[in-house]
RNA sequence: GCGAGAGUGGUGAAAUUGGUAGACACGCCAGAUUUAGGAUCUGGUGCCGAAAGGCGUAAGGGUUCGAGUCCCUUCUCUCGCACCA
């Protein structure tokens, strides 16, 4: 080995690591004389076990909490800051059906191998308070909330159409499913797979539309993931119109069976402004009506329509470059405004979940409706003029969706159509057409999976109603199953287990019942596993109120920006339940969220096993160190920030640590340092201790870069700059730090001791380099006092030889002096 | 199409309120040192130019004594949503 002495990471690491476990360094206590502004929860998205192990990802985000949270502890914050697993899930139980080992059996080890591969990172976690949400004492809880939501009338069964594969004998996710020239099909093993209604339990999220709107207003969170919230809830206002249907096509109706106060449209728009123009109607296929409303000479077409659209993904369907397609269903609408008949069409533009499931059509100002009327030649008719038209019945050449006058529209003619709007909604109310109506494109929850590995959901059904299972008797927990496959019904293996299905009814009338064989899907046990970090070991409730009240809410979630919409939409519904039924202290539960940026691969592109790009966190802990890693992810650039791994950047982090380690061959010294020196520990403290706060790491450890390359300027190691470096390192390189504080003679750990303080004075130089330009050029430097005067600089600057020089002849316009800074002299 | 964000050396990136662009690091070049080889140390390194000097933060325009930073227009890229009536 050529070098002469080696920065002994290899012994280092593991030893301050068991230092940690064994002196339990980071339990978190709560202790009542912190007062709350001295408290912080920080948090990190507890990782998927899955069989890969750690990939390079997951360390850069808990490398910066741990960070700021070691930072913080040393500023005297008592700080929370836990891990755990989310460890439901269906690799595992993929593996179970190809293999039959028990999900469990390999959960647990992957479990185990995460535990110990971010053990080795030496993050600064309580690992008194880890939790799995797999763990029987663990949803226990999951079930317990599900019957919180149950008893609030928030879950329902439905039955929802689902991707359903024969050959495979199973449900399949949207993702599951491929469209090919043959229809869709099961992305493995390229079966046929068809929509089939199929028993759900669904989450009534919808009813908390409004207030997880709203609650993003305060929170500190990155604009664009309120942004994709936002556009997720899909809040808009308008009307529901009644649309009356013509007199054969109510006859039709009647026929079919409809009651009399069926026998109409009903369509949802956020324009009743442009009502006039509405010169037909869509229906979604799927509508309840069609069937009733099709005449005979249309019920072939529109059968082979319904047909073709059953087979269609949900992707294939919202093709927007797709031309429009439908059919006529032989019946006729009446328009309330103004009494037109108009046809009734089906098209697969038209959502059956979105709305009322049909629309009016107003092809002149809505552009989708404009292609449908364009291919199927529908009558267009201009209702909204722009303001400044000179003649407002001009034909239109194209939809024009803006808001301007109203044309065409009777009485409402000449007015801004945006008054036209509230106007139309009135008289619509007051002649019982209509009325106004908000709408989402949040969809219910749905809550359910044919699986085997989650949560049982904890409902016994007894003669068609549900029975909840009594909170003394749970946790409900999961049946050993002879085989994971599916059933080839579409419901879970355990619904095969007839000793567990098959029990009495809850409700103690005697009475035989059913157990609920659908479980909870992955996001269940995601949803609260903060709250259970609070008091893990609980059996009487989730978590004691008081440790709710001591450490809720959670000060700064760290993770990534995958889990925008979903996890974090579905975990502030839970929590808003929790609220609402007095059991958690909030109504938000993550005040500030940070995403970390992807980590790509060397060549620049996201790391995937087929592309051979992928960094193995083992392989750099053990050739570079722990130490090198955290510092090397915190160095590439900004947290929130996609970037490429560098190895060679790698290196320079662990030549950085090296060089650290080798001013140890220098005698610690109890002189003072010298001015200069001591001047860039002032700042140096300073900035470090600025920018960690503010999660901007990668100027902190260049700052603490530029320290070290000073002390090397420099005589002898001062004990006055070597102990506040050693401290600042501390957070970012604990297990170097440790070392080197030990080797000064320290008993307790640098990680319970305090941040470095810096003097005010000594931050601040005495000289400045001060610019002189002319016009806006630079010309010259000088070196001045610090603060020194306007006057003085101008003076300085006009006497400048190179100034007089450039100056000379020409006419001094002005000359602006900024202290410490420039001076600027404009000439004409 | 809509929404959010970003464009700075060969590379990753810095740059309180508009006030010395490129800190720190990688790479590269030169040198030193060593039982030589992926170590360490010193110096150099935005571009053009021999130099003086000029030019430089996606492009163009504007405000200003002064713009990477503020305003307008355009282009490119990334991410998200995408027939939501």
């Amino acid at each position: 080995m050529p070098r002469m002495k080696k920065y002994p990471f290899r012994e280092i690491e593991p030893k301050w690591q068991r230092y940690w476990e064994e002196n339990r360094t980071f339990r978190a206590v709560e202790d009542a004389s912190v007062p709350p502004e001295k408290r912080r929860y920080v948090l990190d998205m507890f990782p998927y076990p899955s069989a890969a192990g750690l990939h390079v990802g997951h360390p850069e985000g808990y490398t910066a909490t741990d960070i700021y949270c070691r930072y913080l502890r040393m500023n005297g914050y008592n700080v929370l800051h836990p891990m755990g697993f989310d460890s439901f899930g269906l690799p595992a139980e993929n593996y179970a059906v190809q293999t039959g080992t028990h999900p469990k059996a390999t959960t647990e080890a992957n479990i185990d191998r995460f535990r110990e591969q971010i053990k080795s990172l030496g993050f600064s976690y309580d690992w008194d308070r880890e939790v799995s949400t797999h763990r029987a004492d663990y949803y226990k809880w999951t079930q317990w909330i599900f019957l919180k939501l149950w008893e609030r009338d928030l879950a329902y069964v439905a039955e929802i159409p689902m991707w359903y594969c024969e050959a495979l004998g199973t449900v399949l996710a949207n993702e599951e499913v491929i469209a090919t020239p043959e229809g869709p099909r099961s992305e493995r093993g390229n079966h046929p797979v068809e929509r089939r209604p199929l028993r759900q339990w669904m989450l009534k999220i919808t009813e908390y539309a409004d207030r997880l709107l709203e609650g993003l207003e305060d929170l500190d969170w990155p604009e664009s993931i309120k942004a994709m919230q936002r556009n997720w809830i899909g809040r808009s206002e308008g009307a529901n119109v009644t649309f009356p249907l013509a007199d054969d096509a109510a006859e039709r109706a009647a026929a079919a069976g409809l009651g009399e106060d069926e026998r109409h449209i009903e369509v949802y728009t956020t324009r009743p402004d442009t009502l006039f123009g509405a010169t037909y109607m869509v229906m979604a296929p799927e509508h309840a009506m069609v069937a009733a409303l099709t005449t005979p000479e249309q019920a072939n077409a529109v059968r082979g329509y319904v047909d073709a659209t059953k087979l269609k993904s949900d992707l294939e369907r919202t093709e927007l470059s797709k031309e429009k397609t439908g059919v006529f269903t032989g019946s006729y609408a009446i328009n309330p405004v103004n009494g037109a008949q108009i046809p009734i069409w089906i098209s697969d533009y038209i959502l059956a979940s979105y709305g009322t499931g049909a629309i009016m059509a107003v092809p002149g100002h809505d552009e989708r409706d404009w292609d449908f009327a364009t291919a199927f030649d529908l009558p267009i008719v201009k209702v909204v003029a722009r303001p400044d038209e000179d003649d407002p019945q001009a034909p239109l050449a194209a939809a024009t969706p803006e808001y301007g006058v109203a044309v065409n529209s009777g009485q409402f003619d000449g007015k801004p159509t945006e008054q036209v709007k509230s106007e139309i909604i009135d008289w619509l109310e007051s002649h019982g057409h209509g009325s106004r109506a908000v709408n989402y494109k949040l969809r219910d929850w749905i809550f359910s999976r044919q699986r085997y590995w989650g949560e049982p959901i904890p409902l016994v059904e007894c003669d068609g109603e549900y029975y909840p299972i009594p909170e003394d008797q749970l946790p409900l927990t999961l049946p050993e199953v002879e085989s994971y496959k599916p059933t080839g019904t579409g419901e879970s293996p355990l619904a095969a287990v007839t000793e567990w299905v098959e029990c009495d009814c809850p409700d103690g009338s005697g009475r035989r019942g059913r157990r609920e064989t659908n479980t909870m899907p992955q996001w269940a046990g995601s949803c609260w596993y903060y709250l259970r970090y609070l008091d893990p070991a609980n059996d009487r409730a989730f978590a004691d109120r008081e440790k709710i009240e001591y450490w809720m809410p959670v000060d700064l979630y760290v993770g990534g920006a995958e889990h925008a919409v979903l996890h974090l939409l579905y975990a502030r519904f839970w929590h808003k339940v929790l609220y609402d039924i007095g059991v958690v202290n909030t109504d938000e539960p993550f005040l500030r969220l940070v995403n970390q940026g992807m980590i790509l691969g060397e060549n620049g592109v996201k790391m995937s096993k087929s592309l051979g790009n992928v960094i193995n966190p083992d392989d750099i802990v053990s050739e570079y160190g722990a130490d090198s890693m955290r510092v090397y992810e915190m160095f590439m650039g900004p947290l929130q920030q996609e970037k490429p791994w560098s190895t060679q950047g790698l290196t320079g982090v662990h030549r950085f640590l090296d060089r650290v380690w080798r001013l140890t061959e220098r005698p610690l010294d109890e002189t003072p340092a010298d001015e200069e020196l001591r001047r860039v520990l002032h700042k140096s403290i300073r900035k470090v201790g600025h920018d960690t706060g503010k999660l901007a790491f990668n100027t902190a450890i260049s700052q603490m870069m530029i320290l070290v390359n000073e002390l090397y300027k420099h005589d002898g190691r001062p004990r006055e700059v070597w102990e506040p470096l050693v401290r600042m390192l501390s957070p970012y390189a604990p297990h170097l730090a440790e070392e080197l504080w030990e080797m000064m003679g320290n008993r307790s750990p640098v990680s319970l001791g305090a941040w470095p303080e810096f003097d005010e004075e000594l931050t601040r130089d005495d000289q400045k380099e001060v610019v002189l330009q002319v016009n806006g050029k630079i010309r010259a430097r000088l070196t001045v006092d610090a603060g020194t005067d306007r006057e003085t600089l101008q003076r300085m600057a006009m006497e400048h030889e190179r100034i007089a020089e450039l100056t000379a002849g020409k006419q001094v316009v002005k000359v602006i002096a900024v202290p410490d800074k420039l001076v600027n002299v404009v000439v004409k």
